[in-house]
DNA sequence: AGTAGTTTTTGATCCATATCAAATAATCGC
DNA sequence: GCGATTATTTGATATGGATCAAAAACTACT
């Protein structure tokens, strides 16, 4: 009963029970990749068509704003990581991920998701559940962006990111807080 | 074949096809509800035990800081209205919910929307595609509250709240946006 | 219709944070 | 390990929007 995508069974099994039968489809559709830091995962030229369970590692979601790199958002181990909108309607869109550390993923197609939301009822279940979660980090994040200080919004980025705070260059957490780096370091210095 | 509930109906048809079992439950489990302007639709104080999908009619989500109502989000007719935490796990959370306009109601409680989870497979399908796009929105609620001035806040309001916008007190939208009402007056005043 | 309450506008001042600039520190490739 | 690139810190200045205050314009209730 042992797999290398053991993690990723893990994971599933904490919202839905894993039928054998499903069990046997994620083994035979998901690879296993690997990425060195600084590569990309994912590149907002093209159409995001696969999504990633990080196993191993960090990256970072990411836009180009007047030619500076605004993080979106970061991921880490136990998560899954697309680009959102271009993933799930086949659409382009702004974002490109890439690995801030030496990252290894569970990669599934879009296809291959697809097809598992066709066969496996139980597949939407989960769909629902974990999405009820970002929900709820949604609206945290956009009620911790109004009404604060620079420095509230640091706190609160460090009380969410615990675990990987800091593992992230100063310069990228400001962009995703949305104040700038100048401020950050000023914030850090004072305590 | 005709019913009062048709709205709601044809709202979860572009979504999956209703089956008449379940089209049946829902006729059986739904109850209308109408709001007079200002009247709760949900209390902060209490758990959130109902979901409310608008037939007609105008809300608001709110919370209270330092004595001051702040809007979190608004939902017009069409959409599905709760304390999302608070109705999702439960527990009590911060937000309250009133009628901006003469509301009227498809009311769910949380026992039944379980009990449709649990016995239509194609509820946890409608509602992994509604909580997709819902996603997308707050993600781009995210992006336009980080390096935009207000004035382009308020303009990115506009083209989201596009025909609901002017049915809304000033001061409503300048707490959703995190501005103080005098810098959205001024904005408004300019041009 | 008239008064009380609420919401919006307008004005004056102030402050947190952006911006610009440059020095220092850390990281990377060879 | 050493120069080159990249990231962070520090300083000086500017500014968008907050805050405070009060007038004006709406709304609603009797």
């Amino acid at each position: 009963m042992s797999s290398t995508l053991n993690p990723l069974f893990q994971h599933f099994e904490t919202y839905i029970p894993l039928s054998t039968p499903l069990r046997q489809e994620l083994e035979s559709r998901i690879r296993i990749r690997s990425f060195k830091k600084g590569q990309l995962l994912h590149d907002a030229k093209y159409v995001c068509s696969e999504s990633h369970f990080i196993q191993k590692g960090l990256v970072r979601v990411f836009f180009e704003k007047d030619g500076k790199e605004i993080s979106e958002y970061f991921s880490a181990e136990g998560e899954w990581v697309n680009s959102p909108r271009s993933f799930m309607q086949q659409q382009q869109d702004i974002y490109s991920i890439d690995a801030l550390e030496d990252t290894d993923t569970y990669c599934l197609q879009v296809r291959d998701l697809i097809y598992l939301f066709d066969h496996f009822p139980e597949m939407d279940r989960y769909s629902r559940l974990t999405m009820g979660i970002l929900f709820g980090h949604f609206m945290e994040r956009i009620t911790s962006m109004r009404f604060t200080t620079a420095k509230e919004k640091y706190e609160h980025f460090r009380s969410v990111y615990h675990d990987i705070c800091h593992r992230l260059p100063l310069g990228m957490i400001a962009s995703y807080l949305g104040i700038t780096q100048e401020t950050l370091s000023r914030i850090r210095a004072e305590k």
